[in-house]
DNA sequence: ACCGCAATTGTGATCGTTCACAACCCGTAA
DNA sequence: TTACGGGTTGTGAACGATCACAATTGCGGT
C-alpha cells in the first residue's frame, strides 16, 4: 500500500517554481537580492510541496552542519541513571540546547564521552568526524581536559566550556557557584549558625573547589573558622552518608550543612535522622543542584538552582553566533540561584557562647 | 595558531592504501570479497588516519542515515520540565536509545512535536525530511496519532509505537501496563487490603485504560467491588491531590490507593499526611513510573516499574533489524517489575468484617 | 542613445560516500 | 590451449544542496 512517496527535493521545488535551485536556495536561507514577488512564488511552492532541505545535503555542500554536539561524562551519567539516581545534567541539558537549537534551525545532539584519557580522543574525534558539529559544549569533567580542548581548537570547532573559567580556547561559562555558595553559607551565618559544615564534590571538577572558595568566604568574613569543617564527597548518596557522619562526628556543635549536590544533601538528611536530629529543627541543609528529588523529601530541601538549561541555552547562541572566532575571553556568568523550601532555619540556641 | 587540520576522508585512505574509494568502502562497512591481507592493509591506513566516514555523506549516497529519531510530547515534556518535576520519559529514552544506537554505528536524536494535530504534521514531517531517520520511535500519547503513524507509514519509515497495542504499521510495543497493574493490586490485595483506590492518568493514553483494567481484574478475581474507587487524573501532582481527596473522601474503609505516575503517587502522600495517616500504616501506597523521585520521599514509595531505557532498547534494535519490513504485527512486551519499598504494609485491622 | 553599475538570476563544479556495473585475476575443466 | 566462472578490485554516476562566478536585467546619469 504505502505508496513510498519520494523525497521533495530542492530540484522539485525549483521545477515548480519555475527558477533555478540557487533561487530557491537563496529563498530558503533567507538570502538577499531575491525580488520580493519572485520570494513569495518561490515560498508557495516551498510550502505546497513541503519541502525542507535535507540535514546531509546541506553539510555536504555548505560549511555548516546545523548540530550541535553536547558532551557529557558516560561514566557518571550511566552510574546515575543505572541506580536511578536523576541524571541532573542529561535531560536539562538536552531540553535547553533544544529549545534553543530549534529556534535557529540547529539540533542537538548528546555524545557520551568515557573519561579515561585515551578513549576521550578516540571517542570525540570520532563523533566529531562523523557528525562534523557546527559547535560543541563541553560539561564538566570535560570541559577543562587539555586533551578535548586541544583536539577541537585544532580542528577549528567553535566549543563552550561550561563550569570552567581557565584562560585558553572556547568560550569558558560558569554558575557562579563561588557566589552561589557564599549566598548559601551567608544566608545560614544570618539564620545564626556559627559552625556549617561543607561536604564538597570531587577535586577534578573545578565547581568543587569553587564552593569550597564561596563557603570560606562566607565564614572568615564573619570571622568564623572553617576548619575540620570539610568533608570531600563524589555527588553520590554514599559519599554524602559517609561525608555527613565524619562531620557530625567530627564537630559536636555542628547546626548547618552545606552539600555539593543533591545526593549528598539527601545522605545528610538521612543521617541526621537516624541519629534523632531533625531537619531543621536541629540541623539545616542547603543542597546544590536543585534536581526534582529535593522537592519531594522530607522536609523538601533549600538548595542552590543550578540553571543549566538556562547555561547550555546561552551556550548554543554564543556558539551559532561565532562561525569561527573564539576569541574573545571572557567569562560568561549565568549565575545561580538559592531556593529556600524547608531544610533551613534559624539556628537552635547556643549551650554557651 | 590553529592549524585548521583539513578533515581527513575515504580518498585520502585510499591514497594512502594505495587502493581505490570502493575498496576502503567495503572495508569500512565490512563488505565481503576483500582479501584479508588488503584489508589488513586499509584497515591500518584508517587507523593510522583516524578516518571516520562522514554521517552526512552517507546519507547523500546509501539508503541509510544512521540516525534513529525519538519523539516525545512536546507540552508535557516542558510542562514537566518547567516546573522541576522529572522529565521522566526524556533522559531514559535517550540513554537506553543512545547506548544502543552506539552499540550499532547508530545515533539518536530526540524531537519534542506539539500535541496539537495541525502542528504534528508539519514539525514531524519537517524533522523527518531534514533527519531523514532509518527509524521512529513514538512515545505515548504520540503513538497512537493516526496523523502520524500514517505519514510515517506513508514515508516508508519503520517505526515503533511505545504504549501501543493497536493493530497497524509500525511495531507495537508495550511495558505490560494491565500485568503491571493487576500485580500491584493482586499484592495489595494479598496484604490484605479491599478498598483499593485508582488514581488513573488521562484517557487519551491507552495504558491509563490498561492500568484501570489490570486493577479492576484483581479486584474481581477476589470478588471485591471496584466501584467509586477510581479517579482520573493528568499525571501531574495537583490532579494527584484533587484525585486522592475524591477518593479519600468518599470511601471511609479506603486503606491503599494505586496511583498512574509517581507525581500523583506523592501528592496521595502528602494528602494522607495531612490528613493524619500515617504511609504505610494507616494507608498503603503504589506507584507508577518509578522516577528517582519516589526513592527519596518519607516513606519511599513502592513502586511499578517502567523499562523505558529497555523497552526504547529493543526498539532501537527492532528498527536497525527490519530495513522496510513493517510486516509482524506482533507486538513486543517488556513487562514492568514491581519494586518493593516502604510505602506498602499489611491493611489495618477492619474494624468490621 | 549610450555606458556603467548594482541588483537579480542562472550555471557548472564540488562536497564525501555508496551504487551499479565493468574489468581484471586466476584456477579449473573441456 | 581455450573458455568459463567466482572472487576481487576499479570506474563513473549519483545523492541534494551550496559555492564561486558568469550572465542577464534594469535603471540612472551623461
Amino acid at each position: 500500500m504505502a505508496r513510498m512517496r519520494k523525497t521533495v527535493t530542492i530540484r522539485d521545488v525549483a521545477e515548480d517554481a519555475g527558477v533555478s535551485l540557487q533561487t530557491v536556495s537563496r529563498v530558503v536561507n533567507g538570502g538577499p537580492n531575491v525580488r520580493p514577488q519572485l520570494r513569495d512564488t518561490v515560498q508557495a511552492a516551498i510550502d505546497r510541496l513541503g519541502y525542507v532541505p535535507s540535514l546531509a545535503a546541506q553539510r555536504m555542500s555548505g560549511s555548516r552542519s546545523y548540530i550541535i554536539l553536547a558532551i557529557n561524562d558516560r561514566e557518571r551519567t550511566l552510574a546515575d541513571w543505572r541506580e536511578r539516581r536523576g541524571t541532573d545534567w542529561v535531560d536539562q541539558m538536552l531540553l535547553g540546547g533544544i529549545l534553543t537549537c530549534s529556534k535557529y534551525g540547529y539540533r542537538m545532539m548528546v555524545e557520551l564521552v568515557d573519561t579515561h584519557s585515551d578513549h576521550v580522543e578516540r571517542e570525540l574525534g570520532a563523533a566529531i568526524s562523523a557528525l562534523q558539529p557546527d559547535g560543541v559544549i563541553l560539561t564538566p569533567p570535560h570541559s577543562e581536559n587539555r586533551l578535548i580542548t586541544t583536539l577541537l581548537a585544532q580542528r577549528g570547532i567553535p566549543f563552550a566550556r561550561i563550569g570552567s573559567n581557565a584562560p585558553g580556547p572556547g568560550i569558558p561559562m560558569t554558575m557562579g557557584d563561588e557566589g552561589a555558595a557564599f549566598l548559601a553559607a551567608s544566608r545560614l551565618i544570618e539564620l545564626g549558625h556559627r559552625a556549617i559544615g561543607m561536604i564538597a564534590g570531587p577535586a577534578q571538577y573545578s565547581l568543587s573547589g569553587w564552593r569550597i572558595d564561596g563557603w570560606r568566604r562566607a565564614m572568615a568574613a564573619r570571622g568564623l573558622p572553617s576548619d575540620g569543617l570539610l568533608e570531600g564527597g563524589d555527588f553520590g548518596y554514599e559519599s554524602g552518608t559517609r561525608a555527613a557522619r565524619a562531620l557530625l562526628d567530627r564537630n559536636s556543635g555542628l547546626t548547618a550543612i552545606i552539600a555539593s549536590s543533591d545526593q549528598m544533601a539527601l545522605a545528610a538528611l538521612e543521617v541526621a535522622r537516624d541519629r534523632g536530629l531533625v531537619v531543621p529543627r536541629d540541623l539545616s541543609l542547603i543542597s546544590f543542584d536543585n534536581t526534582p528529588i529535593v522537592r519531594f523529601s522530607q522536609p523538601p530541601l533549600t538548595a542552590v538552582d543550578q540553571p543549566i538549561a538556562e547555561t547550555v541555552s546561552r551556550a548554543v547562541e554564543q556558539l551559532i553566533a561565532r562561525g569561527q572566532e573564539s576569541d574573545a575571553d571572557q567569562v560568561i556568568e549565568v549565575p545561580a540561584g538559592l531556593i529556600e523550601r524547608s531544610s533551613t532555619a534559624p539556628a537552635p540556641a547556643q549551650d554557651t557562647a
